[in-house]
DNA sequence: CGGCCGGTTGATAACGCTCAAATGCGGTGG
DNA sequence: CCACCGCATTTGAGCGTTATCAACCGGCCG
């Protein structure tokens, strides 16, 4: 699936519910399709981005580096996810966007988005509100990071993928992909590749989950969700 | 001043230009201003509110409280701040406004700013570019909170307030408000009471910063942003 | 004057980092 | 098919930062 107006639909749809009018204006949307290698970034920071991105497979992330090199993973975004919507208004990107693995995305001329928008408030106030719930989830990281132990956080970030890739229908059973090293899991929670790995080793001692070969399996849910207090009110899904 | 379109106006200008029609918009803006003390919260989660937020005076924050009552603040709002515009998308708070300080704030019904933004596409865009940079400032926050030593965070930290406030015109000299308590802090930066305070002596110490009395003081303002490693390009502040 | 809140100080322990090396594993070339 | 290489993961040991607990100080307000 490379439709980008299909993506958007799927998107939004989980979030808020759209006309059949709001979709017809999606499905009219035109952009440009490319694929990406591991490690490669679309946009950096300086850019002044004249497209916003959907991903059709693989895993994107977005980070900043600190002037000694060490890197901060702010997102990770999954197929059927809309990164970079914030370009629409904001004009300098004070980060990067890249991919984690090999990635297939499709590049979103802001003309057409402004267009549609301009046609259709409700896909307006939709993708506002996605670039808004883009900022809960950063306001739920930043307390994950702050003020949870390893463990916890690792749980925490487990759980949030999961509940995300079910929500986007990319998940089967209690298993979904999570192409991702241990090193960008530290990046991630802001802890040591070595301490990583040996949080990883506990949670799966005790049976929680599972995680190896970019493949993430919840062992059990209902432990892991309670040991990570984790409530997903913050991703606005919708029921 | 206690008129919410003036507040509007300055703070918008500080991110965009406004035409004077805009402006004329932004006066026209009806709501009703309220007092705050120390410690009362003006919306909870849960709250499905109806009305954003401007600040007048003193200072508001932005927390939530894990099951065990450790708070994380996410931000702090300074007079002329407009926080929760967020509301006008998102349904339910998962996070709650409240004040640190005693504040006088200004409610704000959505209808009154729906009414300007339908007629005005620049307000539409500067609103949502403001959300876009809260968000910014999030990202922030996590890489600051995650990464970085306590000292270097605490210096990051008053970097970004006194930028702030220089900017909304609520800075002397090197010198502004921050009427917060060392717990506030600690909350703020995922740390505990007692390293904050030591923290804060050292920085003190280095002749960096005076912290106290709800004054924060920069004594050697190149030092504490070098330290820190404080870049303000992701407050997208006009130049 | 007494109480409360915020700030300061000390001692101890937990958590997570760093450095360093070893292991495993998939892919490539001989 | 095997040897080798590079990358990710795993393991060990010692150290540093920060948390926790507890007590004390000092100012402000009733």
């Amino acid at each position: 699936m490379t439709d980008i107006g299909e993506v958007f639909i799927k998107h939004l749809g989980l979030i808020g519910q759209l006309s059949d009018e709001d979709k017809d204006a999606l499905l009219s949307i035109k952009g440009e399709v490319r694929d990406l290698q591991r490690g490669e970034d679309v946009l950096k920071v300086g850019d002044r981005p004249s497209h916003a991105v959907v991903v059709f497979n693989g895993l994107l992330q977005r980070y900043t580096m600190s002037p000694q090199g060490k890197r901060q993973i702010h997102s990770f975004y999954l197929p059927t996810d809309a990164p970079c919507l914030e370009t629409l208004h904001i004009v300098v990107m004070d980060n990067t966007l890249g991919a984690v693995a090999p990635s297939r995305i499709g590049l979103v001329p802001h003309p057409e988005l402004f267009r549609v928008m301009d046609a259709h408030p409700k896909v307006l106030a939709l993708i506002w509100r996605e670039t808004l719930i883009q900022a809960a989830i950063f306001r739920e990281w930043l307390m994950r990071n702050s003020q949870k132990l390893a463990h916890a956080q690792m749980a925490h970030f487990f759980c949030e993928i999961m509940t995300r890739a079910r929500a986007a229908g990319l998940a089967q059973d209690d298993t979904c992909d999570l192409p991702i090293t241990q090193e960008d899991l530290g990046d991630t929670l802001g802890m040591s590749t070595v301490h990583v790995n040996r949080t990883l080793m506990m949670l799966r001692a005790a049976g929680m989950v599972e995680f190896r070969g970019g493949k993430l399996m919840a062992l059990d849910w209902e432990k892991l969700v309670e040991i990570a207090e984790f409530d997903p009110t913050y991703l606005h899904l919708r029921p």
